[in-house]
DNA sequence: ACTATTTTTAAACAAATGATTAAAAATAGT
DNA sequence: ACTATTTTTAATCATTTGTTTAAAAATAGT
């Protein structure tokens, strides 16, 4: 096992994730990713097996980037609700400036594979059972913030951190916004959205 | 030109928008539009000449209903920022309960092809012209609402009412809501985005 | 009824695409 | 230096896929 070998498998992983990311796996060609890690195509069955599973590997690497680091803010017992709200928003916009594609990439594979994508996340139910949750329910008993449904606070908080980069290309498309542009919009909102999503739960 | 021939036309039609709205451009094939549509795959090119020329319509078409019915709206002389709020939000709700994957296909289609979707809509100038930009700047003048960025509000009002339907196939698969029970909170939605929306604009 | 036109069909084509093979090149172990 | 193993390459295969063709069937015009 040499340097260059773990380098070969890491360059086609590397296209391989941008350009699925980018293109769903339908629209990506093994092709694409051979030109684009600049190895020669039977690479990527060598190393990988089939188009598939390489998609499957970036598949469970992505979802571990995207709800992996979450999991930790939302239990950690030390923190008030607002505090975990400050921090989620923060944790995901950053991540989200490094990773403009992942919510894209993750809503089409889940109209892809939902079944796969079930196996593979436990997020939901991480989210009802972590100690956050707990503390909105008790808030909500204690007549700190109105019975709202969780899922609307659920939803309002992903809604408000995800959609920007889901829309992203519509902005940049049309000229409205350029990349540093958007991200000081996006920058901005690490402030804005835990200011709007405390408004939200004084209404009705 | 009888009535077969129209139907015939139709029912091509009807199948592929709802294959490309579901599937995308590269996950749809000829053949499932074909067979989806119950007829032989030589009438897909008989009638719309191509693969590519069948998506621009269906492309186009989606687009209209998409942005068309919004227009007016936001031109109103005769409501209110706030009737103009619950409005916009009633009629995308309404709209998307109906044609579910449309964001999910719009965000697909401008991700392959954002040229063409440029050229296609003049939604954001024609939001920026509307009456409702007009109205909600001058009560941002007046000190009615605070100097919030325009691009802040818009994405907010519509992240609010967009993102569940991209992220239903989440909740769907992960069996934390049938179609009944998804259709029921997109309605509580009707009623509580504009209130929440109106909180955001007292906020800082 | 006859003819021209339109629509539909089965078959085939050509290019694209995912995957494999067998040989060559590079590397590691001794 | 020699051998075994691993990695890379060029060529090829088998399917899939978008499109075309030519004939058959259906329809319209008279």
């Amino acid at each position: 096992m040499s340097e260059k070998e773990l380098d070969t498998e890491q360059k086609i992983k590397e296209a391989a994730r941008v350009l699925f990311q980018e293109k769903g796996f339908a629209g990506t060609k093994t092709r694409d990713i051979a030109e684009a890690a600049g190895i020669n195509l039977a690479l990527l069955n060598y190393y990988f097996r089939s188009k598939q599973k390489l998609y499957d590997l970036i598949m469970t690497e992505t979802m571990q980037t995207f709800f992996g680091g979450i999991i930790s803010i939302l239990n950690r017992k030390e923190t008030s609700l607002e505090e975990k709200i400050e921090q989620f928003v923060d944790h995901y916009i950053n991540l989200l400036i490094e990773n403009n594609n992942v919510p894209h990439f993750i809503l089409n594979m889940v109209r892809e594979n939902p079944e796969e994508y079930v196996k593979k996340i436990g997020m939901m139910e991480a989210a009802r059972s972590s100690f956050f949750f707990q503390q909105f329910m008790q808030a909500a008993m204690e007549g700190k913030i109105p019975p709202l449904n969780p899922l609307h606070f659920f939803m309002n908080l992903m809604s408000l951190v995800v959609f920007p980069f889901l829309a992203k290309p519509m902005l940049t498309a049309t000229a409205q916004l350029n990349e540093d542009q958007f991200e000081q919009i996006v920058n901005e909102r690490k402030r804005l959205i835990p200011l709007w999503i405390k408004e939200t739960l004084s209404v009705k």
